[in-house]
DNA sequence: TATGAATGAGACTTCATTCAT
DNA sequence: CATGAATGAAGTCTCATTCAT
């Protein structure tokens, strides 16, 4: 059992350092963009060594991609909490927007995620603007909901509205990710709630 | 007089390689993040040799700094335009963001500036993030004037709508500009026309 | 132990590239002024890259500093041993005079602080006609020792000597490091000898 | 007549213009070690353009070996006068240190001279030394003339007295330079009097 | 004569990445 | 697993020098 203990706590160390590992690219990437963050810093914020880092990770891609990856994860994790909860498709809306607007307030994996995919060409291949199409296609999917079930206006253009919502939601994010590195976010949501509760409502020529 | 004319003729030569190097700015810019630009892209881009670069600006910040004037500059130019046609303030908004639209599409100088404002603490230690709570300031003193001239809804909460309006065009902008270099924006505020018109005018808890 | 074998082995490696740095650093310093001395030529010399050498020293600043270190505790060993072995106050300051000639004479580290000392204002913020002001101190106190011990004129004016030692051997360094880098500092010293002996001993106008 | 007054004035245009040229890189010289310098400053410093100088001077050694060359004029006017005014040869040499410490301390075309050739092998391919071996033969002429005409002792060792007087003379410099720009030297010089003139002079085992 | 503009070589420095231990 | 050491490519910037006007 020695080997075997060995290796399990050799294993839960290493786990343990690859998420100090992932929380301090975390914290440098939420502060700084990409092509400015060193991995040194990562390394020494996660307080190893750069060579370890190779071992974890391939190279700074690598490392930029996961923390991608964590943030869609975590992102997509509010969203299916949101999709249980809530009631009518405009709660669900709602909901969802301030769940994501805490989530990113509070979460500095995701804060660098969200400044990650604002820097194209960056080197990392992934086409980054992939995801924001994603989440207008969630928020149009969301829309034809609350058209059904009587919670939106009949007559609502989906895909603009869906645009607009999606539009409203990152130039919230990038405005207090300047303003405040994202702590006005949930204000931000918050203040615009009447606004977009009056573009899914009302009739005739809304959104 | 010959002294004369061959200052003459030399100063215009220096002024139009400043404006070629300018512009080659704003090309490779609007291209790529600050960090991951190359002076030496630059140079080449404007036809000279990167040393007569430092001739006429004196590094690189002076270089991004430049682009942002020039860029805040022809974005002014855009609001006093629309402000002296416009009719109604609820004209003048849809103008403004009509006509900024336009200017960012085809301006590659002010997508580079909007390319630089949205990487703070990149060096150009400009608070990048003042022109937007500039522009909220400008959307603001246009709605109190909807309101005062009847084109929007009398209870309109001026302060919040003026912020989501901000953050609809910003969204728009940093979406277009990851989608397809900006060319989609004028679609996508005109898309967004019907919507804003809504928020804008819907009474009693609007905004 | 294996782990600390192999940190202790690796330290070694680079405490030893360190010092085959500063010998190198030395070769340079000595040779030419602290401006025309180029990193490449003493990371060559010392046989590393040009990157290594700012694994161990942060600029060349630092590297100067270095040196500058090193020649200072060099220098001030040799104070030690004179004044141990030494008899009269006399006997001291002709020791002192002649070992270091004889270290100048041979160690190129010492030659290259001596050279940085000569160069003020280059960007190593180091006051570097300090090291001077302390000679003169020292020299003062060794003559007081002599005024004293008997082995010099009892009205020997102290400040006025001290002051006029220092000048002749700065005066020595200076013109036999341009003269033959050197080599010639043993004999100029030793050609001075009898004329220090007489200003020291020589009472009633001495100095 | 009006050709040849505008050649006139031209031409004296010009000399000024070399004039201040010439004081100006005294000025710079005087102030930091030849590779530090600027020929950008020096243009500035004479109110002139950098192509300008090009113009007067052939390159940057150029300036160097001209600031170079009325240095040692103007130390060899000192000597002249000296060797005209003083009584024995005792007078002469402390006239000779004293008009020179004068100088030095007034004139920055003549300190740049003194930094310059400190720093050899800077690319002004001058033997750098050659003017301190110079002073050491015009030393031991006077010292010679000092035994002859009985002001010095009859049994002075003229060769190592002369090497002496150089070598405080030359430290005297490097130090007030250092210390305070040279306005300390000749309170040194004067300092040293007593000093030298007790070793000159000093019978049996002198010098 | 004088100058504004331009150039190119080369210096210092940074940083992702690799490797022996 | 981890690390100290090392590397090399590349980037920003400086500066002596040239040239057309």
């Amino acid at each position: 059992m020695d080997v075997n203990d060995a290796k399990a706590t050799k294993r839960a160390h290493g786990l343990e350092t690859q998420r100090a590992l992932l929380a301090a690219a975390g914290a440098v990437f939420s502060r700084m963009a990409y092509a400015d963050a060193r991995l040194k810093d990562i390394a020494e914020e996660a307080g190893i060594s750069q060579g370890s880092l190779y071992f974890h990770f391939g190279n700074k891609d690598d490392v930029a991609r996961a923390v991608l990856s964590v943030q869609q994860e975590r992102m997509g994790q509010v969203l299916t909490t949101v999709q249980e909860l809530a009631g009518s498709a405009l709660d669900c809306i709602l909901g969802l927007f301030e769940g994501l607007a805490d989530l990113i307030a509070t979460d500095e994996l995701v804060q660098a995620g969200i400044r990650l995919s604002m820097q194209p060409a960056t080197g990392l291949e992934v086409d980054s603007s992939a995801p924001y199409v994603e989440w207008v296609e969630v928020a149009a999917s969301i829309l034809r909901g609350g058209v059904a079930d009587g919670s939106m206006a009949p007559d609502l253009d989906v895909r603009a509205a869906a645009e607009l919502l999606n539009e409203i939601f990152v130039g919230a994010q990038v405005l207090s990710g300047l303003e405040d590195k994202w702590a006005s976010l949930p204000r931000r949501v918050a203040s615009a709630r009447a606004g977009i509760r009056t573009v899914l409502t009302s009739s005739t020529r809304a959104a």
